[in-house]
DNA sequence: TCCGAATCTAGAACGTGTTTCAATCATACG
DNA sequence: CGTATGATTGAAACACGTTCTAGATTCGGA
């Protein structure tokens, strides 16, 4: 297998990707993106400013990285899970209810990683094709239910990307304070029961 | 009437507030959401930069603004026209196309744009709601056709507002360059599809 | 017309993302 | 070992959004 990025370098190289991914996290959950500032990113961990820029090379790369990071944790665990709910509508909104609930509960790093999601350029593309994959997944997962064999159709893979996007809006209009947390869920329903019918 | 932002205050404000604006849309269409400099605008529209400030708390404030500006126009223009098209699906779909293809034709002020939008904050909420109106009485007008007296339904509004979603992400993706314009017009088209049918 | 208040101007200054550079340190190779 | 190569450090410097200040200008009301 090809060495990805995480395994990349030395055991001390590896070491400081991690200090500086935990210390991005800390400093997200603590005071969200304006909290996560370079010079005190470079400080948690334990790095020079110029050392912090050799592994990520702006702000945003290393936002959208850490997320990547939670997401990967996140549905590994969704995968070790059958979920619950009779039809394709229960189960998917089973997923996002259970995610939203999840963001809800550490806002200001939900802030953080959604507001550097939204503002990533091509140069990110990357990172967001992983978090979109991940995505994808769980929610196709959660429209087919047990039946592992069957393989989602197009019209589930245009859907899952249709629900992937108005998540992505309620999710920018709860971040930047324009709506509450429940309309998130709100929107969650109204576009899940007219696409999944 | 009560007098709005843009009435309020001397000929002399008036016209700082249009030179301002103006001078916003002309540096957005040449080199987008980072050609957008606050001391730039100050210079381009003949005011101090505290000046700026004074009419508009933010950069992003200030684009917001701009953006609604330009919604109001286009608005405006389609107000005056039928839209063509025997079915709500192909209408709403002349619509999009339309407008993609004019925010195709300037794509910098429409990064501009767009990222302001994104970014924007609580404190930007009126503004947006007045992009957001815009927007949906386009829409709605093109779902019901030349039926003047049909009032949009809680259903056409909420397919409205899942449309408007789905094209804030497609938007997203193409200005961030993570995806080719052509990809909006499909992403649009895909999500028309499963929602009128 | 004159005065006080609001507005405007020019410019300095500050915060944070980003770049740069010389000096030091670590590592692999002869 | 010794050395070359690259990585890391510490610190300065730059760019741009934003704030602040002191003086000039404009405006509305007595």
């Amino acid at each position: 297998m090809a060495t990805t990025t995480e395994t990349a370098g030395s055991n001390a190289q590896r070491e400081r990707r991690r200090r500086i991914l935990d210390a991005t996290i800390e400093l997200a959950d603590s005071g969200g993106f304006d909290a996560v500032q370079m010079r005190a990113v470079a400080d948690n961990a334990d790095v020079a400013l110029g050392t912090l820029y050799r592994y990520f090379p702006s702000k945003i790369h290393l936002l959208v990285t850490a997320l990547g990071r939670e997401f990967e944790r996140a549905e590994a665990q969704s995968r070790t899970r059958v979920v619950p709910g009779d039809t394709p509508h229960e189960r998917v909104m089973h997923v996002l209810g259970v995610t939203t609930t999840a963001l809800q509960k550490q806002p200001q790093l939900t802030e953080a990683l959604t507001r550097a999601f939204m503002f990533a350029d091509a140069s990110v593309a990357d990172e967001i094709h992983v978090v979109g994959m991940k995505l994808t997944a769980m929610l196709t997962h959660a429209i087919d239910g047990t039946d592992e064999s069957r393989e989602p159709t197009d019209e589930d893979m245009a859907i899952v990307r249709v629900i992937g996007d108005v998540w992505l809006s309620a999710l920018m209009g709860w971040v930047t304070g324009r709506t509450q947390a429940a309309d998130v869920t709100t929107s969650m329903d109204v576009a899940v029961r007219l696409l999944l019918r």
